[in-house]
DNA sequence: TAGAACGTTTAGAATGTTCTAAACAAAGTA
DNA sequence: TACTTTGTTTAGAACATTCTAAACGTTCTA
């Protein structure tokens, strides 16, 4: 069952796995759990998990919910145990797009958010300022106005992803 | 010159910038110095931008370098001064889409690489594995075909955003 | 009902990141 | 040459993140 060679291709590839996790703003353990599942061809426990990964149970726990939350994996039911079993999501390269989206989009819109908030804050002192003070507000609302362009574009791009990708 | 309640607006532009470069990947002060330089009309000096975000001489030189480094801001020549000055890149954008790039694609792409190390082990040994550990072995690679295949949709795909934006 | 089997929560340890302050290097000025 | 101005480097402080170990709660079993 064990074979040492295929082990180290495995561990190796989880460890990658776990770069690209850190990358895409989630822990090392969550890119290394996915890996793990995505690597198998049943469905996983915690206990084994932990065997595997040598990082604590609390750990898994944690971490492996907070890769359900982004879809990366799901809870099965495993006949005759009361174990929790985890099975990988294959569209991997959906998680990896929602993730992108959750992220950036997210704080793109916040920003966003936040100009109309300036944009307003703005014309209302805009009578009380002197002509010098009123060349800088403007100066700012032109800035506001290109940010929130990009927005725009940003929120279109992303709208043109598909959906589900057959790999 | 200097207007409590415009100051107000672009300090707070300015923090919500910084979330955006922690979310890039980036540190908050980098995403905060180019909010201060996007939000200028004129370029900046090192000790102006020390002053105004209250941070020590040394972050700012790093994470201004930092943000050269990725196309955010470039040194301007001010007549009549030994300083160096910086003006931001206005096609904000790019940057976003240039360390997008720079991030996953980079990741992706080295996963990739070792797949191919990995492969060539799998061939390596195969010949030495039981039937069991051949079907294991098997399985690997498919999965590893399908890592690959979400990479070359990536690369395809981060090669349709346009080069140059103009908002 | 007592105990075992699990998963979750949490306090604090370990680790990693980013900042500051100070020393430093380089280059202009007097 | 001595002094000033300016940017860079770096050791260690401050802070944030993620882990571990242990306590805990729940559910099942005997």
């Amino acid at each position: 069952m064990e074979n040492p060679e295929l082990d180290k291709i495995r561990d190796e590839f989880t460890e990658i796995a776990g770069q690209l996790g850190v990358r895409l703003g989630l822990s090392r353990t969550v890119g290394q759990l996915y890996a793990l599942l995505f690597l198998s061809d049943e469905p996983l426990c915690l206990d084994y998990m932990v065997e595997r990964l040598k990082v604590s149970k609390g750990s898994v726990s944690t971490n492996i919910r907070e890769l359900e939350k982004w879809g990366g994996v799901k809870k099965v039911w495993v006949k005759g145990s009361r174990k929790d079993f985890y099975e990988a999501n294959p569209d991997t390269l959906k998680i990896v797009i929602n993730r992108f989206k959750g992220g950036i989009q997210e704080r793109v819109n916040e920003m966003s958010g936040g100009i109309d908030k300036f944009e307003k804050a703005l014309s209302k002192i805009e009578n009380s300022l002197s002509v010098e003070e009123k060349k800088k507000a403007q100066f700012y609302k032109e800035k506001f106005r290109k940010v929130k362009k990009m927005q725009t574009l940003i929120n279109t791009f992303l709208k043109i992803i598909p959906k589900k990708i057959f790999l």
